[in-house]
DNA sequence: AATCGCTTTCAAACCGCTTTGGATGGCGCA
DNA sequence: TGCGCCATCCAAAGCGGTTTGAAAGCGATT
């Protein structure tokens, strides 16, 4: 059932039953529901493919997924954004194309997703520092909104953030607060913009006590269970180990934990851990109870609040760039205690 | 620059560039090559939407990622799959469609996606028992492969499985070998297809010896840390623990390690624990060592299977369905050991 | 009765590509 | 020379919608 076929059951020219079913005001209001009700009847949707072309819109964003070549990581909380993120097509009509891509053949993506016009726009996630996507999503006239933020970056482009450096540094003061002061940051990849705000935060507010963090005790790397492992069992075996972690994620704060127990120490009680909770579905921390201390902040809803201003941008493109910062909560779980003097 | 612009300023008519591009036999070797020659020198990338008006055909493929309205969860091992297939997706060319919709328009968006023609056809994830979307993509003629299997199911459909029940009864087997007899299982839900799979498994593998098992010993929940840590927390708590755990999931694993590590037991040493792996990237089951001794399958390999069998049922579809069977290979890590009698 | 203006409808062009059904011209062969 | 055949190219008709520009119908105005 199409168009035409629809029209001419109903002895109507195509022009009209379009427009009446598209809400266009130049039609009867009779002739609209009688259009209406035989639209319903027979069931019939408009052709996408159709649509696109005569629009030129593709009613559709992209979200290219680069696979690094090195260290196969998905990232875990994309997941959660994605589903974030698509309820907000969904209820917007809106299709989400995933590319998944090498990284070196991300950049080759966006270009061809704009000339072959299969996207109104993308979501730019994981932005590193002085990110090179900025730039070249700009030279090539699709509209964008980053996950995160570009350190480097001179030009003004929409974004949506958590404000990682005012989370990490309340993180840190609040482990000083309860008396530690060997804190060790296990923190993600520090080319990535979030992990280097982390770690302005962290160090900011030690340096607002006059403490230098230790060199020893600082980590950067991927976020899994094994490298927080790693990272801690490494830090914990040294003379003078760290009494508190500032964790990135909560699947390193898991291996932390097991470097901790491994080592016959009670999470809390010996040893302090804070985490950053993306607040995955999957992984939550804790129910009533959060099992980390805790900066939280859904990844989902950054996903749901982006996605809507990549709406808006791809319908209102006069309006200019939009900056949106996220704070994260600090939850205070049964990982942390004061400092116990040996 | 679209087709009409390239081929006057060849001197040539569009049809002629349309062939050379796309490889049909009736045009000259040397015109051709003048064709792609300028082609790539305009950065010439045809218009989708054009071609997929013109061809019918969709080009995409479509996964519903239905979100449970009442637990929020979306599925952990979902990232790396959607990787996988987005792999072959690339590869061929084709675009990747994802739908996140609540479970209960879950239909009516496969509807949807046929009678607008979005994709050329869909991966149905996480099939249930007796799952209804096999008959409803028959009826309404959609393309599909089922990641997983359907129990009820009388027709004959198109899937890619793990062999989760040989998965799971060797993986007791392992266990009674062990010398436990007190073996409990922390399953995922029992209305989804692999979790029945898997309890057959252990079932059987205990009656082979002669067991039944424990119903205070059997736990069937969603697949989080927090219900892992529950469930084993309450059986380590029975006047009598078991001594060996099955478990559903590496997250939930990493609770009832918790769960173990909380009561002053050692995993592996006191409490034996094996998980399904799933092989997600950015939660390994340690690197050179396993952390745990595992029924391990790749869902990545699984997606970039499954993807391909769906392009092969889009490109052929007088091949009928297919079918395949991975199965898991038995990883034996550290958290298993024989039985120490008290 | 002729004109105007408004509502309502329609025919046809268009979006950018594919594909069908010729057209053209050169060549070999009888 | 005439014929058929093949290689090569093209015009035009689609695909299924949207959108432009015009026309038809009709009551109100002059």
């Amino acid at each position: 059932m199409n168009l035409k076929e629809l029209a001419s059951r109903l002895g109507l020219s195509p022009t009209t039953v379009s427009r009446a079913l598209n809400g266009y005001p130049e039609v009867n209001e009779a002739t609209r529901e009688r259009v209406m009700a035989a639209a319903k009847r027979h069931n019939y949707h408009p052709n996408t493919r159709a649509i696109r072309l005569a629009t030129g819109r593709a009613m559709a964003v992209g979200h290219v997924i680069p696979i690094a070549s090195r260290h196969e990581i998905v990232n875990p909380v994309f997941a959660d954004f994605i589903a974030g993120a698509g309820e907000t097509y969904s209820r917007n009509d809106y299709d989400m194309l995933l590319s998944v891509v090498p990284d070196d053949q991300e950049n080759a993506t966006y270009h061809n997703l704009k000339s072959k016009g299969n996207v109104d726009g993308v979501i730019v996630h994981a932005p590193r520092l002085e990110d090179s996507r900025i730039k070249l999503l700009f030279d090539i006239g699709m509209p964008f909104v980053v996950h995160g933020r570009v350190s480097g970056s001179a030009l003004s482009y929409s974004w949506l953030d958590v404000n990682n450096r005012r989370a990490f540094s309340r993180a840190t003061e609040f482990l000083l607060d309860l008396g530690h002061s060997r804190i060790a940051l296990i923190n993600g990849l520090e080319f990535m913009d979030f992990a280097i705000r982390r770690r302005g935060g962290f160090t900011d507010a030690m340096a607002q006590r006059s403490l230098t963090p230790d060199p020893d005790l600082m980590a950067s790397d991927e976020m899994t269970e094994v490298s927080g492992y790693r990272s801690a069992r490494r830090m914990l075996a040294l003379p003078a180990p760290p009494t508190a972690f500032l964790v990135a994620s909560m699947i390193s704060g898991m291996g932390v934990r097991r470097a901790i127990e491994e080592r016959g120490l009670a999470l809390g009680r010996d040893v302090s851990v804070i985490i950053h909770d993306d607040d995955l579905s999957y992984l939550k921390n804790g129910e009533d109870v959060p099992i980390f201390t805790a900066t939280r902040s859904s990844v989902r809803e950054a996903g749901r609040q982006t996605a809507e201003m990549l709406l808006h941008m791809i319908t209102a493109p006069c309006d200019g760039p939009q900056q949106r910062l996220l704070e994260a909560e600090l939850i205070i779980g049964q990982s942390t205690a004061p400092l116990r003097r040996p």
